[in-house]
DNA sequence: TCACCAGTGGAGGGTTCG
DNA sequence: ATCACGAACCCTCCACTG
């Protein structure tokens, strides 16, 4: 039925730190790491002078400094990358619909239909390069494959590398053509192989799987039995080249949470209780903007120890104030001993539905008191004059409303998060 | 010595990804 | 000598329903 298709991967060469350099030239060759600047902060990204290093996402910051001293570390400017990912994703969307964003920086396009129109997934995937060059001076590789699996690892096959010995350009587009699906996929380590992490790996490595031509080898009863029934289908299918997922543009929505590490443990359970109204309140807001409810609200807390607990609980309806999610989450947050020390704490509500109508936030035949009206009239505010114009009352410090909405991502503390809340 | 069976949905922990 | 944030998905246990 579904004859071959043509799948391409998109993936920008160290985004966030090329739209630093489009308005700071002067950082260009040099390396750059952006991210959480505090001792608790992480690399978001890190330019290939910078990876030369060793340096690379998700290491802590404090690691990064100490192995490039030299290093420009940048704080990143979430609002300036998400605009930047909108022009990029037009670009996208001119030569198909079939869009399906990975995240800010990678995308899969199935370009079966553009064919006919712009030439095959080599051309595409070259126009695509040069028309996000022309448009915003940043650079992009491109995987060109039939499958999804296969057109993300042909994309990274196209990056530059970046080695203590110095930086290769790399080829920017890379091509696996049907038919060499297996020779491409086999020689590959099995970690490549998405789904495949630090976890499934060790358990793969007792088997005496090391490539995923090796994964291709075994049992697929076998692969069940080690790694569980989804997981174990899942990569013998992929390590035979097999993956028939297509590309979903507009997939929903099923969580929204917010969490935050904060730059001391915490143990005062009054301050534990402000932090959960402040990301309360914070998602609350995202639901309403996407005109969404939630019934499950789950508070996440992580220790001292780094060891990790979630509590939730599922009501009957939907909600979006940020009161009602306060309340559910101080009522669990109740349940949980801050002795040892409170790193992170986080709010999350799953469970969700499109707001329909007039939200009842209370159930029928309640009346609660007014914060239906009253949230409207918040993201009115809001909207107006800017999301820390208004907040709750309880968030109202000494120096005023301290409603430090810490941008949409940040990649841990300040390093003066303590503020006005310290004793 | 009682789990008998099937389905659903919640809770909690874990893994993976960018 | 340290380890963010946001999201998706999986597994296992458990309670309830019939």
């Amino acid at each position: 039925m579904s004859g071959v298709r043509t799948i391409l991967h998109v993936d920008m060469d160290a985004f966030y730190v090329g739209v630093e350099l489009r308005r700071r030239p002067e950082l260009a060759g040099r390396p750059v790491v952006v991210g959480g600047t505090g001792p608790r902060g992480v690399v978001a990204a890190a330019s290939y002078e910078a990876r030369r290093y060793g340096i690379h996402s998700a290491m802590p910051s404090m690691r990064a400094q100490r192995l490039c001293p030299s290093a420009v570390f940048l704080a990143g400017d979430f609002p300036a990358y998400e605009e930047a990912s909108k022009t990029v994703h037009a670009v996208f969307h001119s030569f198909t619909p079939l869009v399906e964003g990975i995240a800010l920086d990678e995308a899969f396009l199935d370009v079966t239909g553009a064919i006919r129109l712009f030439g095959d997934g080599a051309t595409i995937a070259a126009a695509i390069r040069q028309q996000v060059s022309d448009d915003l001076q940043l650079a992009c590789s491109v995987g060109v494959a039939t499958t999804k699996l296969l057109a993300k690892l042909a994309s990274k096959a196209a990056k530059p590398k970046a080695g203590p010995a110095g930086i290769e350009p790399g080829p920017g587009v890379v091509v696996v053509a049907p038919g060499e699906e297996l020779a491409f996929l086999h020689p590959l380590p099995a970690q490549a192989l998405w789904g495949v992490g630090p976890a499934t790996l060790e358990r793969l490595r007792r088997l005496g799987v090391a490539t995923v031509g090796d994964l291709a080898g075994i049992p697929e009863a076998t692969l069940v039995h080690t790694l569980g029934k989804a997981d174990g289908r899942h990569v013998h299918r992929l390590s035979l080249g097999e993956d028939d997922r297509a590309v979903e543009p507009d997939r929903p929505v099923k969580s929204i949470s917010h969490e935050q590490t904060f730059a001391r443990d915490l143990d005062d359970p009054a301050e534990l209780a402000l932090e959960v109204v402040r990301m309360a309140d914070a998602v609350a807001s995202r639901l309403r903007a996407q005109s969404l409810v939630g019934r499950t609200v789950t508070l996440k807390v992580r220790f001292g120890s780094f060891s990790t607990i979630t509590r939730s609980a599922t009501g009957p309806d939907g909600l979006d104030t940020g009161p009602a999610i306060a309340a559910v989450a101080r009522g669990l947050l109740d349940a949980v001993d801050p002795a040892p020390g409170v790193r992170l704490l986080g709010v999350a509500v799953s469970g969700l539905a499109p707001a329909v109508g007039e939200q009842l936030s209370l159930g029928d035949g309640f009346d609660d008191g007014g914060w239906s009206t009253a949230t409207r009239a918040v993201d009115d505010v809001r909207e107006r004059f800017g999301a820390t114009a208004i907040g709750p009352a309880s968030l109202v410090g000494r120096d005023g409303l301290k409603l430090t909405r810490r941008g949409r991502q940040q990649w841990g503390p300040d390093q003066d998060d303590e503020g006005s809340r310290t004793r």
